[in-house]
DNA sequence: TTATCATATGAACAAATGATCATATATTGT
DNA sequence: ACAATATATGATCATTTGTTCATATGATAA
């Protein structure tokens, strides 16, 4: 669950609607919350990676492949499979010295669906 | 729904798993349909706006409502909104002088729960 | 061991981003 | 008309981001 801030003294500042700021400000997210939920949603938020996620969401890819898949080179799609990894938007398992990446949970298909869905005028 | 590339050479490239690669390839988004979900996302990608959104997920309000509540100056708050209205994920309504924000639809606050689910591990 | 291949990573740099300040627009009240 | 208020926007600037290049790591094959 998301928590609450418990701070009591809330509205100090002036405000125009100060009954519905005090109760907004209450139910606001934690900073630290919001700051974690963003970085989820900014990793999402570059066209290679969601070419890599939606490439992975059909079957599983090592690297090189997700290269030629997406045009470029070895080392761009490393650093974003860094990044994805770092999110946990995708896992990976190590085969000799390939690896294999795939998302790392079915939720992660759903949130690239719903953008689609958005995008589609959803 | 999304289209695929329909380049009939698509597998010139020399790489590893030569077949894989190539449905892959078929499969791809577009560039245009890629471009479009990120920037989507991208919007959603910063803990300001995050802050806004939960906000106005609860109640529609006005921006200088959203500026107390979310302990930040007008000016960077009309900003923010603007690329929430470009994004289609608030609308307003004109109301004398002042603008009343809400959530575009109610498919925001799915995309948005979703963000929270995740990092709450789910 | 040495060469080769798949992947990872650090440095560098151009491009994009987000807050602030100053100012513009538009509505209301006197 | 003029002042006050709510919001929007342009310019600026420090920070962040994403790609490239060079190189490191680690596994396999000769």
């Amino acid at each position: 669950m998301i928590q609450l801030h418990n701070d009591t003294d809330v509205c100090e500042e002036l405000c125009e609607h100060d009954q519905i700021v005090c109760l907004a400000k209450a139910e606001m997210l934690l900073d630290e919350d919001a700051r974690q939920i963003a970085e989820t949603f900014k990793i999402l938020g570059d066209p290679t990676r969601i070419k890599i996620l939606h490439a992975l969401s059909k079957r599983e890819l090592c690297v090189c492949d997700i290269a030629a898949i997406v045009d470029m080179g070895q080392s761009a799609v490393s650093h974003q499979l860094r990044l994805l990894r770092g999110a946990r938007l995708v896992k990976y398992r190590k085969e000799g010295k390939m690896a294999w990446y795939s998302l790392d949970d079915t939720h992660i298909s759903l949130l690239l669906a719903q953008g689609i869905e958005h995008i589609k005028h959803g």
